[in-house]
DNA sequence: ATCGTTGCAAACTCTTTGCAGGATT
DNA sequence: AATCCTGCAAAGAGTTTGCAACGAT
């Protein structure tokens, strides 16, 4: 539900690790996340409180090919993910090539895009 | 296993079903093909033929944001794809925009890319 | 006091696996 | 005949839902 939520322990603490993230995260990377301090915490709690974050549009499901949804600020505007074949971790990316229409066929009518790019990020190159 | 495959009616119709598509299929869209003809095909033996053709690189995995894997002939060269809002079939595109190495920050290391585009196929379109 | 939220467990979906019978070589 | 394959049912992963107790308002 959208109205009426109230301000509990887990809620907050659940917005604060999206915050200080500045990258999507997952399910269970929220889940651990907040277990530091909320050692208790379920795991439904927190598919029950994204779910609610992603309805009052707080929060946007970031969609990957073959892996579980991450999740993200909602404000970021169009901006496309970066996944480390190492650590696994999800970054977000400035810039856009464009020119998407041109790949569709004649007939088709393209309304978005999504570009994932895969490779090594800047902390794993180092080792 | 490789080698040493049985060349089984329903082996052969699964392979038949990717031939004719000539566009990217999921488990169920296979099983459903394939059931016109062989009806008590069990959706077991369809990933496990599957899984088996990937193995021996016939097929390759599409996977795609926020979806079961789709799986397509392997010989198909670099290329991307479109989902089509309304049916929810998948289609090849030809061509690719290339720069992705533009949109990877100073210190990361971009291997490869995957880019969907979200629309309407044509025949959707001309309703 | 009300009623949204939590944790647990059960249910659901998608995929994989164990097994006994059946088909291909 | 050997052994791979099939269908069924059970088991796993990830996600959702029902419920009684709890906690925010």
């Amino acid at each position: 539900m959208v109205i009426g939520q109230r301000n509990t322990q887990q809620r907050r603490k659940i917005r604060e690790v999206f915050e200080k993230a500045g990258r999507p995260l997952n399910v269970d990377e929220v889940h651990g996340l907040v277990r530091e301090i909320l050692p208790g915490l379920g795991i439904a709690t927190v598919y029950r409180a994204i779910n609610d974050l992603v309805e009052e549009e707080w929060l946007k499901p970031v969609e990957l090919p073959g892996r579980n949804n991450s999740y993200e600020l909602s404000n970021l505007g169009h901006h496309h993910h970066f996944i480390c074949e190492d650590c696994d971790k999800v970054f977000d990316l400035q810039g856009c090539p464009g020119q998407m229409k041109d790949l569709v066929p004649e007939g088709f009518k393209a309304r978005t895009h999504d570009i994932t790019i895969y490779g090594i990020c800047e902390h794993c190159n180092q080792d």
